[in-house]
DNA sequence: GACTGTGAAACAATTCACAGCG
DNA sequence: CGCTGTGAATTGTTTCACAGTC
């Protein structure tokens, strides 16, 4: 079912935007859609989410298109959708609880089962459901909860340490949210958002087409 | 000083991270760096680090290697850092008020100025210095307030009508933290910020590996 | 001697164009 | 006929390797 070949970054990045969108067609009730469509919807080329879903198999119909609620189900199956992740929370401060209150995430398939903090004053407070733990238990509370997915919400000094507690624990993917690069043994999968990196992005764009005065 | 050649966006993305990179060095009281040195710590490889640089201009010393104060004070230079960016949020949920309160934003040259929200419950409440206003009247705060950036985290079915208002404020540049595509202008840039979609990178590597029995 | 800056080489991703199929 | 799936062509990015400079 899953070839073999490298998939790259980018496509899966895409992949995730194709099911967005066709989450949305889905409840406005849409049946069936062409690549060309799709493709309109999600701002690429047709042919690119042609080539993206060849990676992991095929999925449409000639002369016709892809079925949309099949094409949903096969895209969560090869994303890994189909199980609910746990995930932790390690720092509780405005953006950690803003991610623990937000709706979503279990409608998409994780759900937050633990919220670490080091600051004495916070543990044992209660943010929603959960009780904040000390990040010190993360090992233990680690095994007890299931927990496969660590994302990291500290200020950028602490994201190290933080990490380090994570990789003791056993688990194997950080999201890192701190603006700070974090060193992890290279079976751990890492990625990071950050948000002043957009903003600067669009900082450049704009200066460059002040300068050009448009 | 600006080459005209065209920037990949990957290159300004990574351009952040050696800036946050640097900072760290400067405030250790570092000097100078080589690039294999900074390569290491931004985990890429040294080449692309002098070809990145490349594009805006010759900042290093053959021999030596770079000045840490000096290019700081280069790249923030060139991605349009040495000016203060007056920034809208629109939609004021849990993501909005993380945004408004977090301390580190001003820092990094990006000021928040404004808040938005279409729900009259919410209008005329203070968030720290702000006070939320009717998403109707951006226009006209626009203006008065020089907004230059607009961040949208409203819900995603309001993403779109967020987007319409921006856009009718003359507003540029956007940072679309729902997770819905949004349509403008072509001259307006919007970057998108999906949380989701990194958990979902996440996700599929760890049903890779799981399939892989690693 | 050490390290930058940069053409050239290697590699990767995107788009084209069309054969193949419903 | 319309649309997918895909090899081939194109375009873009990364890495190498070394000449040039401090």
């Amino acid at each position: 079912m899953i070839k073999k070949e490298k998939i790259p970054k980018v496509t899966i990045h895409r992949m995730a935007v194709y099911l967005q969108v066709l989450e949305d067609l889905d409840r406005e009730g849409e049946d069936v859609i062409s690549s060309s469509k799709l493709a309109e919807l999600c701002g690429v080329n047709p042919s690119q989410i042609r080539k993206d879903l060849a990676y992991f198999g095929e999925f449409g119909v000639r002369g016709v298109g892809y079925f949309i609620k099949d094409l949903i189900g096969s895209i969560k199956h090869f994303l890994g959708l189909d199980h609910v992740w746990n995930c932790a929370i390690v720092g509780i401060g405005n953006l950690g609880r803003a991610i623990l209150r937000h709706k979503g995430l279990p409608y998409k398939g994780f759900r937050i089962v633990g919220a670490f903090d080091c600051d004495p004053f916070k543990i044992g407070e209660k943010v929603g459901e959960l009780e904040i733990i000390c990040t010190r238990r993360l090992k233990e509370k680690a095994k007890e909860l299931k927990i496969e997915i660590a994302i990291i919400t500290t200020p950028p000094e602490r994201a190290q340490r933080a990490a380090n507690h994570i990789v003791e624990a056993g688990i194997k993917a950080i999201v890192n949210f701190a603006p700070a690069r974090i060193s992890v043994p290279e079976d751990v999968i890492v990625d990071y958002v950050d948000f002043s990196t957009h903003l600067i992005y669009l900082s450049f764009n704009l200066a460059r087409t002040k300068g050009k005065n448009i």
